[in-house]
DNA sequence: CTATCTGTTCTGAC
DNA sequence: TGTCAGAACAGATA
């Protein structure tokens, strides 16, 4: 699912949509996905949207908080007022009868979920195509608390420094899955994973201990240019994220290995490959990076 | 039709 | 506590 960028774009906004507006109910479609008693927080408003990792954590009045991970499919979507529904659906129409993937025809839809009614007749529909993704009302002093997450990119935590540690710390471990593991980075997934390493000259099979510390300041670099790309564009929307809007990213339209296997490489006269690694798919030019 | 893919992460077997 | 397949689930694609 989504990862940093995607995840960070959606917490964005929600930001400027939904703080300031209260919980006037919650529709739960599908129970295995939510977690917690929904009473509980009806009636609070939304104080904040903050992000950890690849989660998003509605800030409530009161002790709870909502923790909302969307894994790989999930999306969340707001929209005001029903009369805003229909206008919508009125200018996809007159736009010639094809359907747009940048808009739902109607929400909810067979892959909502969950659905938060705000008290001025706007909501907030949780969809997901795989159900792999979750709400859970939590306690926000336990969330501070139990986090098994390794620094945030955009931290000042996470200088080159630390990045050399954290690779230093798993020196059996190919350089990908050390980038992918969240209790290591965090917010890094199978894209910008790619993506990073491809910026940084290295190949995804290389072990810790094999990485150079010049390669380590590149490699540093990388990560913050690959998800600021992603950040810039919306998100990337390969399959089935969405911006809050339900509108498309375009992230993609910017990737240098991910997804182009069999083609042209950008840096070179190389073709993109792609393997198996870690079991997921892995893109890379063997040309650029060593 | 069958096999294999997909932005994630947890669990259980060795 | 390392590694890996498999699971959770629903498609799209070749």
């Amino acid at each position: 699912m989504p990862e940093l960028p995607e995840v960070e774009t959606i917490r964005r906004g929600l930001q400027k949509a939904i703080v300031g507006r209260s919980i006037a109910g919650v529709e739960v479609r599908v129970p295995k996905l939510f977690h917690g008693e929904k009473n509980s927080i009806i009636g609070k408003k939304v104080l904040n949207v903050d992000r950890r990792a690849k989660q998003i954590i509605v800030n409530l009045e009161g002790p709870d908080d909502l923790l909302v991970h969307l894994k790989m499919t999930g999306q969340l979507i707001y929209r005001e007022l029903r009369i805003k529904n229909c206008e919508l659906r009125i200018g996809k129409q007159t736009a010639g009868g094809h359907p747009s993937k940048d808009w739902f025809d109607e929400l909810p839809n067979a892959t909502t979920h969950i659905i938060f009614d705000f008290s001025d007749g706007s909501k907030l529909f949780f969809n997901d195509l795989r159900k792999f993704g979750w709400i859970k009302i939590v306690n926000s002093e336990e969330l501070k608390v139990n986090s098994d997450l390794g620094p945030e990119p955009f931290s000042e935590e996470f200088t080159a420094k630390k990045l050399a540690e954290i690779i230093a710390s798993k020196p059996k471990w190919n350089i990908k899955k050390i980038l992918t593991d969240q209790s290591l980075i965090s917010g890094i997934g199978n894209i910008y994973a790619d993506e990073s390493l491809f910026y940084a000259k290295i190949l995804p099979t290389r072990v810790g201990s094999m990485i150079k510390y010049d390669e380590v300041l590149r490699l540093h670099t990388s990560i913050i240019k690959a998800l600021n790309i992603g950040l810039k564009y919306g998100g990337s929307s390969e399959n089935t994220y969405v911006q809050i809007d339900g509108s498309r990213g375009k992230a993609q339209e910017h990737f240098q290995v991910y997804s182009r296997e069999g083609q042209k490489c950008f840096g070179c006269d190389n073709i993109v490959k792609k393997i198996r690694l870690n079991g997921r798919g892995t893109h890379f030019c063997e040309g650029c990076q060593k």
